[in-house]
DNA sequence: GCCGTTTTCGGCCCGACTGTTTTCAGTCG
């Protein structure tokens, strides 16, 4: 069964953007909502009918519901359909350029006639759209600099790189004006979102210092624009290796901090629920402060504990901050301990020079002991169908056990674990021999070919395999590239639970897969995660941050990652299996 | 269109900046 939540949520956007554009705003952020918690729900919405937990989803009253029905019995929504006709076409979409919004787009079309976006940048240019009363050529301009921007402002960059644009700005800016007191990003990068759209930056400083920052920020060498530039806030266009980014920069007091950076981390969602909450305990939260309704009087502000704190709830981390339950959570003291980068205890699935990595195992746990004080690391090199990644056969892979088994001695200790990456062949059975697998100390089986066809079947018959002990980047898919293959996701982690098979979170910047959503089913289900870095060079073991905060963004606490364990504790969890399906148990 | 241990009607987060204005509307995050 094919996920529909996606499609329903985009015609919600569409429809958001339509009343939008019709001067209906609160009927706009009603569709906008819903769009947003669809796109969030873990399982399929008609699963939500058949049990009839539909209705009992906050923020889909029955007019949304009866929509969502009518869509899922007829593949249309004759509501939209009928929307889409009192809106010229290319409209739907300008409604989200920087420059054009709902009035703005609704005055060209009723006082000039205009219904596409070519006769909009022609009127734009011969100055018809300059002439009318409360535009001017300032306001042209911009426009016109949105719809050039239209591509490039809707591409998102992968956290990674928002994470090393972000550094490299606040090294910056922190070594070269000693009037910084404080600096953080906050937006979705603090949230740790898998992709990025733009950069904020928040600094302390001294009023008088204000405009000194605000002068040096405009004039960085990668400034391309400056869009706006005032005394609290600045607006530029930056440009990273070619690539054009967005970043703003904010002055607040320190008294300040904490609401400040509570505001502007997010997300919005987020923001207008705990803001709601307040105001019914007759208080205002504003990005400078908590203050009672009545007397205006400050009460909390200067951290974010104290934000949080002054409306009852706990303070709570910024990958949770998405509006799915952590607000309700913190209210009952009941958010979850999140895994943190210091648990991690050693890497599960690393590729060396005997497949396509590029290094050799002795280089790579040179490297690992000397900067990641890992207690273990496991190498998986591919299986012999990856003929492009030089994968092993029987012969080569039992050439390799013995070679990890000489370094380990080498070094002392057998710090060095053996594992493969085994494929997972279209009828479902693996790409080794059990004899092989049973070697092993760790088997990661992942699907690499056939990503048109439902591959749950195929997943599902090599978790009954006793020495499959996870399953790598369950979904397959790549960040902005390619979209998951077919998988029934609910099975999977069923089949998980019931095997003792586990679930990799693989933490390449493209993958994060799984996903936060499905992080946070497996966790409820009680499935056990491994975070690893599918590294294929050195550089690479650095992406564990990136699982980590990929787990912490779908609630798993230390207890659900495996690799926070020692490897006593994980030898436990193979032969467990291998016991229970009947395969041969390690004793070495 | 959604929501409600103050409300089934009347709200719906809030402030900065810009561009166009002689005091403010529109946009943005």
């Amino acid at each position: 069964m094919y996920n529909i939540n996606k499609d329903l949520a985009n015609i919600f956007k569409k429809m958001a953007a339509i009343y939008e554009f019709l001067g209906d705003r609160y009927r706009a952020m009603a569709y906008q909502r819903a769009a947003h918690i669809i796109e969030d729900l873990p399982d399929d919405v008609r699963n939500y009918i058949l049990s009839g937990k539909l209705y009992e989803i906050k923020g889909i009253g029955p007019s949304i519901a009866s929509k969502i029905e009518e869509y899922v019995r007829t593949g249309k929504i004759q509501k939209y359909e009928e929307l889409k006709k009192q809106v010229p076409e290319d409209f739907i979409d300008l409604i989200d350029l920087p420059g054009f919004g709902p009035k703005t787009l609704r005055r060209i079309y009723e006082e000039l006639g205009i219904k596409t976006k070519e006769e909009l940048v022609k009127a734009l240019k011969d100055g018809r759209i300059e002439q009318l009363p409360g535009f001017g050529p300032k306001k042209v301009e911009n426009m016109l600099k949105g719809l050039q921007m239209y591509e490039l402002s809707k591409r998102r960059i992968l956290l990674w790189e928002a994470l090393q644009i972000s550094r490299y700005l606040v090294d910056k800016l922190k070594s070269s004006l000693k009037e910084i007191k404080e600096i953080e990003v906050v937006g979705s990068v603090r949230r740790r979102k898998e992709t990025i759209g733009d950069l904020d930056i928040l600094v302390i400083a001294e009023d008088e210092d204000r405009m000194k920052i605000m002068d040096y920020f405009t004039s960085l060498p990668e400034v391309d624009e400056i869009l706006v530039k005032g005394p609290k806030k600045s607006s530029v266009i930056m440009k990273f290796e070619g690539k054009e980014r967005q970043v703003d920069l904010r002055i607040f007091k320190k008294e300040e901090w904490g609401a400040a950076l509570q505001y502007f981390t997010g997300s919005k969602q987020h923001n207008v629920h705990l803001r709601e909450i307040a105001k019914e305990k007759g208080l205002k939260i504003n990005e400078y402060g908590v203050y009672k309704v009545d007397t205006n009087e400050k009460i909390a502000g200067e951290t974010e504990e104290s934000v949080y704190n002054a409306v009852g709830m706990d303070w709570i981390p910024p990958e949770l901050r998405e509006d799915r339950g952590e607000i309700e959570a913190a209210l009952e003291h009941k958010l979850p301990k999140l895994v943190e980068l210091k648990d991690i205890k050693g890497d599960m699935h690393v590729h060396s020079t005997w497949s396509d990595g590029v290094n050799s195992i002795k280089d790579i746990a040179e490297f690992i002991q000397k900067k990641y004080k890992y207690e273990y690391v496991v190498i998986t090199d591919h299986s012999k169908s990856q003929r492009v990644a030089h994968g092993l056969d029987e012969e080569r892979i039992l050439k390799e056990i013995e070679e990890v088994k000489m370094l380990n001695k080498m070094m002392g200790w057998d710090f060095i674990k053996i594992g493969t990456e085994v494929d997972i062949l279209l009828d479902g059975s693996l790409d080794f021999p059990d004899e092989i697998l049973a070697k092993l100390d760790w088997v990661v089986a992942s699907v690499h070919s056939h990503f048109n066809r439902d591959n749950t079947d195929r997943i599902l018959k090599a978790m009954e395999n006793p020495y499959v002990n996870v399953i790598g980047h369950p979904t397959g898919r790549l960040i902005g590239i390619r979209d998951p293959y077919p998988v029934d996701m609910d099975a999977v982690i069923k089949k998980a639970k019931e095997t003792g098979t586990a679930l990799e979170i693989n933490a390449q910047p493209r993958r994060l897969d799984l996903n936060d959503i499905w992080i946070r089913k497996a966790v409820e289900e009680g499935v056990t995660l491994v975070i690893s870095t599918d590294s294929h060079n050195l550089g690479n073991f650095a992406y564990m941050e990136l699982g980590v905060s990929q787990a912490r963004r779908g609630w798993a606490e230390k207890k659900d990652i495996l690799n926070t364990r020692s490897w006593k504790d994980i030898k436990q969890f193979v032969n467990k299996k291998r016991k229970k399906l009947g395969g041969v148990v390690q004793t070495h």
